[in-house]
RNA sequence: GCGAAAGUGGCGGAACGGCAGACGCGCUGGAUUUAGGAUCCAGUGGGAUCAUUCCUGUAGGGGUUCGAAUCCCCUCUUUCGCACCA
């Protein structure tokens, strides 16, 4: 026993009288073993195992790693890692989203280029993550802003365009001042733009757009997604926002102008009594021209127009309106009802008109009352005590219609359907179905990002580049500052062009794309990163896609994640992918916090992860990350459960330092004549059940926060278990068995320490190559178990019973005990609840 | 306003109808150490009690059940998504 204390403390002043295991020389080795043995490498070459595809979304080219990603990539790499050892042939690739205005901005501050500031980040950024060993196939890296990428991408827009996918269109469109830049609806959420904030303002631009709305209906099918969160489900389904409604077409009085609006209240078309268009709207522009108030009217729907979109449609503004002085004709009784503007009617939604039905709907009401429009009462409430004067607010209930003419008296749930079948015949409208999704604007008036291949002929119009000239190469000599616009439109080299049909003289498109673009089809370029010829060979394709595991931020669901589903949905009508989804299974994971908050700079709660990986060493933060909580919620950052991560590490080092040379002398199988003490046995069902639970947790949820402590608990049990010198073979052959489990258990969290213990053990080759754990029944079997007692529910007794006992044996024993006796004394026992090897519940009155 | 998820010790979190609080952090006591740190052992929801034990407890209220943190209904709170959406 002394003597063992002695080397242990030879051993751990060896490393700097701290002790500490040396988790520094531990890491940079199996690193180096990693790479030199290129243990990552997923080749392309068939081979007997099962393939399994890991993803985890790919960093921005910031330059820094933070703890999200570290976070994020954790998760990835214990399920990597686990599943090489259940025998899978594993890729896990990594690159590098590099294109867009952030690398630009960085650039202008550095007052360098793009191109030299996104590649010095991408060194720091490797290098940072070689120091934390994440198993990357690094041979596969796939970096967006290189030619050989974008020129795909270049590629697929071509493909597009060829299938009728992408189009030209002269827009309003949110524009960042700041970015100065046009920004996607997704990118502009609530009026700010999603990367700076700042208030987006409307702009009409001319760019190009790609028609997801093509696939509208298939992104909605979710029938492939059983193994996505249901919330990031549920998310894209509102993003998408499929409403089922009537388009009814009024008329313009004095004129045979068509004015389509879109309801879901057909029900409630004869209480009508006014229109409101929105601002937008091209046909107030045209009755605005012939108003003879047209100044008036014309700096109201410039007012509005110009005011922040995000004012005009929160909840508490004001709702204005002006009459125009136009009446149009409800088609269902020739009525003329006042047309008005007002700025409560977007242009985006439905038709930009709206029907309006003030007893019925709130926003009306309160319109008709402000402006003094008449009210009429369509449809009475179930009591009947709708009245005009009294009403205070609309009435938005279901009810029997009146003053409907023949629909009079209906319900007005049969009202809706017979009222849009009477209307179709009469062609005064029709049911229709509304979707919230707009086609995807791609072009960014920026420098850095992919060159859209097309140019502007003055005899052809515009002419896509052909394929044998892809890529439109990004010039690099150019000065990228933040006043100038898109530098692009000054590189004379770049855009003056020729024609590829008539040869004559052209002008490129100087528009570069939205870099959701480029990260829509990544995950599929990593399965071919090198190909020349094509963007991936159907064959890379057929062997890895779909992404078995893809993991990221839950942030992207209606904007990375929609357009790479879309993506999918177009390489498979194009013959590349045979798979209508991208990725089968989907984890969205946690945020790191800290105090409660995001970190981010501005709150300067910022953890460095570096500082933690020199301290404590990557094993440890990984360990400390996954075992916070389950990875698809939030962590908590605490310096303290990093210590104690790091604690439970180096208790699993040094009781392998101490016993390694003692157990290999111990026998390494069970036999049957071996005798086993009790606290032998306990310790065998410590080893089994731990293998056990962290295969389950694991393999079931990912819930790697159960399986550590399964871990944790299970070494509690080894170091609390003590051989003695007259202990039994069996004993030794348990405790042998208890602490060479450990290399494999931890290797998935903690895979450096993991290749260090196997190796003190003797082991030969990486951990890695062995084969996963199994843990036998037969030593899950206790010989004794608590057998609970229960009186009327609650617990009141409990015994230590071998877990065959008959459930009258059972009865007999709980019936007797001395505790349970004063709660069943003279009192008749009702009924009897017997779990099996669980508990009895005697019902007593 | 609509939709979704969630509310458990001082903290992160376990427990997917059957012993609430696994595991970790923190805290308390002890051992060790020149000291600090580190390490090891024990204890740790709250309230009674010398103790054995008892009562109480999973946001609040009700219900289903032999039995509820868990299932159902209502209320409150928090987070997220959508939102003058016609």
């Amino acid at each position: 026993m002394e003597v063992n204390f002695f080397i242990n403390k030879l051993c751990f002043n060896h490393f700097g009288g701290k002790m500490e295991y040396p988790f520094q020389i531990i890491e940079k080795k199996w690193q180096k073993y990693w790479t030199d043995n290129k243990l990552f490498h997923a080749s392309n070459e068939k081979s007997e195992k099962p393939t399994y595809y890991v993803l985890s979304m790919f960093p921005y080219a910031s330059g820094v790693l933070h703890m999200g990603h570290i976070s994020n990539y954790s998760i990835a790499d214990a399920i990597a890692r686990y599943k090489m050892m259940k025998g899978f042939k594993v890729m896990q690739p990594m690159g590098y989203d590099s294109f867009g205005l952030p690398a630009e901005n960085f650039a202008i501050k550095h007052n360098s280029h793009p191109e030299i500031t996104t590649h010095e980040n991408i060194k720091k950024m490797t290098k940072q993550f070689k120091s934390v060993g994440f198993g990357y196939d690094w041979s596969r890296k796939v970096i967006t802003c290189d030619k050989e990428y974008y020129k795909w991408n270049q590629w697929f827009f071509l493909k597009m365009y060829e299938n009728g996918l992408i189009y030209r269109k002269k827009s309003t469109l949110n524009w960042c001042p700041e970015c100065k830049t046009v920004l996607a609806n997704e990118q502009a959420e609530g009026g700010v733009c999603w990367r700076c904030g700042t208030e987006v303002k409307q702009k009409e631009i001319e760019q190009w757009f790609v028609k997801i709305t093509d696939y509208t209906e298939e992104l909605l099918d979710d029938s492939e997604l059983d193994g996505w969160p249901q919330r990031v489900v549920t998310m894209e389904k509102n993003w998408i926002g499929k409403s089922y409604g009537t388009k009814i077409i009024f008329t313009l009085k004095g004129s045979d102008k068509e004015i389509p609006v879109f309801t879901t209240r057909p029900d409630t078309i004869f209480g009508s009594t006014y229109l409101v268009l929105a601002p937008e709207h091209p046909l107030a522009r045209e009755i605005i021209e012939s108003s003879d108030k047209a100044e008036e009217l014309e700096e109201f729907v410039e007012d509005i127009i110009n005011s922040d979109i995000k004012m005009r449609t929160a909840e508490e503004t004001e709702k204005i309106g002006k009459f125009t002085g136009r009446y149009a004709i409800n088609p269902v009784n020739n009525e003329a009802v006042p047309i008005w503007i007002g700025n409560y009617v977007v242009m985006e939604y439905g038709t930009g008109a709206v029907m309006c039905v003030p007893a019925h709907d709130q926003r009306d009401f309160e319109f008709a009352h402000k402006y003094n429009l008449p009210i009429r009462i369509v449809i009475q409430n179930e009591d009947k005590s709708l009245e005009l004067d009294k009403m205070e607010e609309a009435y938005e209930g279901e009810g029997v219609l009146v003053n409907s003419e023949q629909f009079t008296g209906l319900e007005s749930e049969q009202a809706r359907k017979d009222i849009i079948q009477w209307m179709e015949q009469k062609g005064m409208g029709e049911a229709t179905v509304h979707y919230r999704l707009r086609d995807w604007g791609i072009s960014r008036q920026r420098y850095w990002g992919t060159p859209i291949p097309m140019v502007y002929c003055e005899n052809c119009g515009v002419i896509p580049v052909p394929e044998a000239d892809l890529p439109v190469k990004l010039p690099k000599d150019v000065e990228v500052s933040k006043t100038q616009q898109n530098p692009l439109l000054s590189v004379d080299d770049f855009v003056n062009t020729t024609c590829p049909q008539c040869n004559g003289k052209a002008k490129r498109e100087t528009d570069t794309m939205d870099t959701f673009f480029d990260s829509a089809w990544y995950y599929a370029r990593f399965c071919d990163p090198k190909n020349r010829e094509e963007p991936f060979s159907k064959k890379a394709a057929e062997q890895w896609l779909p992404v078995d595991q893809y993991i990221g931020g839950i942030e992207h669901a209606c904007l990375h994640l929609l357009y790479a589903r879309f993506f999918h949905k177009f390489m498979r009508d194009i013959g590349l992918v045979d798979s209508d989804e991208f990725c089968t299974n989907l984890l969205t994971q946690g945020m790191v916090n800290k105090d409660g908050a995001k970190m981010s700079k501005s709150k300067g709660n910022v953890v460095d992860p570096e500082t933690y990986i020199d301290r404590y060493g990557s094993d440890t933060l990984r360990v400390f990350l996954l075992f916070a909580s389950p990875p698809n919620k939030d962590v908590e950052w605490d310096d303290k459960g990093v210590k104690g991560a790091f604690r439970f590490l180096n208790r699993i080092w040094k009781l392998v330092s101490r016993q390694k040379d003692k157990i290999k002398f111990y026998p390494d199988h069970y036999e049957d004549d071996f005798a086993y003490s009790t606290a032998a046995k306990k310790l065998r069902y410590s080893s089994h059940f731990t293998i056990k639970k962290v295969t389950e947790d694991i393999e079931e949820r990912m819930h790697f926060n159960t399986a550590i402590a399964a871990v944790m608990e299970h070494l509690n049990n080894v170091s609390s278990f003590k051989i003695k010198k007259d202990s039994a073979q069996g004993d030794m052959a348990v405790y042998r068995e208890a602490i060479e489990i450990l290399p494999k258990l931890i290797n998935p969290f903690a895979p450096h320490l993991a290749e260090e213990i196997w190796e003190m053990l003797g082991r030969e080759n990486s951990v890695l190559e062995q084969g996963w754990l199994r843990y036998k029944e037969e030593f899950l079997v206790k010989e004794e178990i608590t057998f609970v007692i229960q009186v009327n529910g609650k617990l009141r007794s409990k015994l230590e019973i071998s877990p065959d006992l008959s459930r009258e044996k059972v009865k007999e024993l709980a019936l007797k005990d001395e505790k349970i006796q004063k709660y069943i004394k003279g009192k008749e026992i009702k009924k009897v609840i017997i779990v099996p090897k669980k508990l009895i519940n005697l019902v007593v009155g």
